[in-house]
DNA sequence: ATAAGTGCAAAGTCTTTGCATCATT
DNA sequence: AATGATGCAAAGACTTTGCACTTAT
């Protein structure tokens, strides 16, 4: 799904096409990371001079709540960074812990059969989190 | 290490070894799984009535920084857990989404050689982090 | 004695909520 | 017109910081 087929999804599930929201849509799916509400802000108030904190979280919760953007809490950071759901597969992220920056990994390598609890056998594994933490290229070089 | 152990570490680190810092390692060493600093704090008011939130957020910070403990970012809360890093091999854990449980997966069961981004393959990996959610045997009973 | 740690209070982030107004459907 | 969304302001939760006093070494 691209930011056009997540529009018309809005639509059917009987929610408003606002300016705020299409805004906040195109802005997640035009990065390729995940981006924190902040950033989602900063990058919607060259077109949306008069939007508020507040209704950028409110957004990414109900996109959040719909799958159209998942969350990921990163190691590293305290805050919630929000990622566009496309077409995309299930992957995971790998975080410079120099300069911060996310890179994709592009698809999910894990083993089907996850280890589960070794206190808790019955366990019923639902999905799985998976984060790299090393040193960029570029970091490394300089 | 065990919190005794930890004990002569700090010491040797030229870090007090004040009541308040020993009751907030055993606290953590006496728990197998990853507690907040909230939490942490309500274990050891009853030997430490005076103790501030906040010294304890210095001390799990200090301990941290030491290598004595270890923070966890789960995926669910969006606070930090603090959890004691005993002789215990580097392991994951298992989030119960309904009852917030927090399981211990006892050993990194992950093959060795991980997947690195695809997007910068000069990538060095350091860590990683995984966590499993789904459901435990007592919730599904439930 | 001295350097480090504590406790208090206050400030800082990030996030959520109540409410009146506004806009999409 | 009616329901949902926005923007403002204020509140909340978690975490950090400055400072004077206390304490372990």
């Amino acid at each position: 799904m691209d930011s056009h087929s997540a529009i018309d999804l809005i639509r059917k599930k009987s929610k408003k096409l606002t300016p705020q929201r299409l805004a906040i849509l195109k802005a997640l799916a035009s990065e390729k990371k995940p981006l924190s509400a902040k950033e989602v802000f900063e990058r919607v108030q060259s077109s949306q001079p008069t939007i508020g904190l507040d209704t950028v979280y409110r957004n990414l919760i109900m996109l959040t709540e719909k799958g159209y953007v998942s969350q990921v809490n990163l190691q590293n950071k305290r805050t919630t960074l929000f990622e566009f759901q496309g077409e995309e597969k299930h992957h995971h992220h790998a975080i410079c812990v120099e300069c911060g920056g996310v890179f994709c990994i592009d698809a999910c390598k894990l083993p089907r059969i996850l280890p589960g609890p070794d206190e808790d056998p019955g366990f019923k594994i639902e999905s799985h989190v998976f984060e790299v933490y090393g040193t960029c290229s570029g970091c490394q070089s300089a």
